[in-house]
This record gives C-alpha cells, structure tokens and sequence, in this order.
DNA sequence: GTCTATAGTGCGATAGAC
DNA sequence: GTCTATCGCACTATAGAC
C-alpha cells in the first residue's frame, strides 16, 4: 500500500461538485474541498490551474471527437452537412447517465460568472479546434472560423435544451432540431 | 476646485492601458495603477470590478447600438438582411482614430487567458441581448439565439480583421465581405 | 480607509515506486 | 540512484468585509 491514496485528481472532482452543490461555488473554499478529498490545498492547485478549473477538465475528448467527425466527413459534404456529423460525434459524450450531472453542472455554472467566463473560453477554445479541423479539409479563411462557429452555435442549443431538467429527447435528435432551424433561417 | 482631481476613472483607464502595454496584465498591480492615476487602490475597485474589468466598460453603446440596429431593421427583413442592419450600427464605433487602442488592446487580450475569458463573456452578454431583441422583433427560439449567434460570428471575424494591424478597410466593408462568405457558406 | 480572507505561487523536504 | 506525488510553509495580490 502506497503512501497516498491514489485517484487524488478523481477525489477532489468528487468532492468539489458535491460541496458546490451544497454551499454554491463561491461557499466553498479550496482548503475545504482539499480537506474533503483528504489531500492539501497545494496538492489541489497542483491537479488544477485554478479553483474554477475543477469543473472543466473533462471536455478535451469532445473536442477530440468533434474535430475527428470534421475531418471524416465526405469530402464534397457542404459546411452544415460537416457540422452535422461532428455534432453526432459529440453526441456519444451526452448520454442519459450523464443527463443529471450535466443538468446540475449547468445551474452551477449559470449561477456564477466566473464560471460562465470560463465556459464561455472552453467554447471558444472548442470553435477554434473545429475551425482548425475545417482549415486542414482545405477551406480557407475566414470560411473556416464562420462554419466552425455556425456549428457551435446549433450545438450550444441543442447542449442548452439537452440540460433542461425533463428534457426526455437525446442530444443528436436536438442537435438535428436545431440544424434544420437553423437551415430554415438563412434559406432564401 | 475639488478635493480631487476629476476623471478617476479614467485616469485609471488610461494608467492601466499604459502599464499593461509596457509591462504585461500580470506584471502590472492595481496598487501601481492606482498610484499613477494618483489614488488608491480601493478606489480602483470603486470604479471597476476587478483588475480586468478597466479594459472592458466602454462595450454598452455598443450593445445598445447593435440592439437598435436589430429592432430598427424592416419587419419583413430575413435575419441575415437584419444582421447586417445591426453590424452596420457597430461600424460607428470602429473609427480611424480607434483603430490603434483597439489593435493593441486585442493584442493584450489575446495574450492572456484571464483576459480572452472576459472578452468572450462580455461577447456572449453582447449575443444575448442581440437574441432579446430578435424576440422582440416576434421571432421564437431557438431562432432568435441562433440568429444572434450568428451575427456575432460575422462581427467576430470582421472585428479580428479590422484590428489586424495595418488592415485599411473599414469595418462595415469588412462586415459585408464577411457575411456575403457566410451566405455563401450556407447556400446550397 | 483599514483590515482580512482567499486564491494562487515558489521552493525545499519527504516518502515511496521503479 | 531517479522519478513522481505529496507535504509544509512562506509569500503576494486580489477582492471583499467592516
């Protein structure tokens, strides 16, 4: 048995999201979710950059998987044609078991600006990786940057309705929604 | 005369936006910026938020101005056609004479992350109420926040344009080329 | 205008795994 | 011995309380 218990990072995830949910973001201290995960508050700020950092660290596989699902579509697919198959590559990560955390992981992010800035950033950071992905199929700017955009906007809908408490439909079924609103938008 | 000189805040602007051109957001205090403007460092927090908010408080005419463009826009106007209304409205606030602050400001932006998380949240306050008002105009969602959505990715790519430096066009022109690529984009 | 809690950093020491 | 994760402590700046 080694000195530590191990799975420190997984600990204080764990402990984070249960004590903000219980005292809100800014009623928890870091030394209490330290405390909590049986580790110091140095040992916290060693697994993550900052406070806030602890509830978004799960997102770089779908990013991973959305720019894959760029780069796999058909070569002659037209841009909405492309977003749709990345957003269904992002829907795997939307699952029903998945459905309460992402619900209550929302309401708190909403309820707090700092954490809606940094939100706000990883979706920035996400459109910019899809744009990349648009780039290397061969488009130009600033064609790459505006279809990367277009299909983070339909995803932040469809994302937005997926965490509505009840929703009952799946996230690829709203995203799909979402693309023929938006199809029907800026047709003639 | 008063006891203090007038114009706090903004000889606290103009200090900050000296020393972080000169030093760096994180090599610079509030201590030091509010002993160049010549009070103290509660008084910085007076006027501003946070450290980071001095770079960020002359964005409302802008939003309001965008707002007005969307609801002054014809009734039976597409939302791109309205978009383009609004972008117009925005140009009025990208003059010539701007056009260096807001370069080297971007420059600052971009070159810290705390900073890049406060212009995309204020980016998203901006999309918001661009979406309010499309609501206003009688239209449902989620057309309206794809809408305004969009139309923030045109001003974005227009905006990153406009502020690179040594760009001649002016806004407007950058705003119409920019979303004349998005109608191309989204046709068939 | 002063005081203080909290976030976040730097660095040396320590304990175990390999 | 090297590597990695942790501790422990001193320290600064932000930001809010009083």
């Amino acid at each position: 048995m080694s000195r530590w218990a191990p799975g420190a990072a997984d600990r204080l995830r764990a402990a984070a999201v249960e004590l903000f949910r219980a005292h809100g973001f800014e009623g928890v201290t870091v030394a209490q979710i330290a405390d909590a995960a049986g580790v110091t508050q140095r040992t916290f700020f060693r697994h993550f950059a900052d406070k806030r950092e602890v509830l978004f660290d799960g997102e770089n596989s779908l990013q991973t998987a959305m720019v894959a699902g760029v780069l796999d579509a058909p070569r002659d697919a037209q841009p909405l044609e492309v977003a749709r198959v990345a957003l269904h590559r992002a829907a795997a990560f939307f699952t029903p078991e998945r459905h309460e955390y992402s619900t209550a992981r929302r309401q708190l992010i909403e309820a707090n600006p700092s954490l809606s800035e940094r939100e706000h950033y990883k979706m920035r950071a996400l459109s910019d990786a899809v744009a990349l992905a648009f780039r290397e199929r061969g488009m130009g700017e600033p064609a790459a940057t505006l279809s990367a955009q277009t299909a983070l906007a339909v995803f932040s809908v469809a994302f937005r309705e997926w965490t509505t408490p009840g929703e009952p439909r799946d996230f690829a079924a709203l995203a799909d929604d979402a693309l023929a609103e938006f199809r029907g938008l800026v047709a003639g």
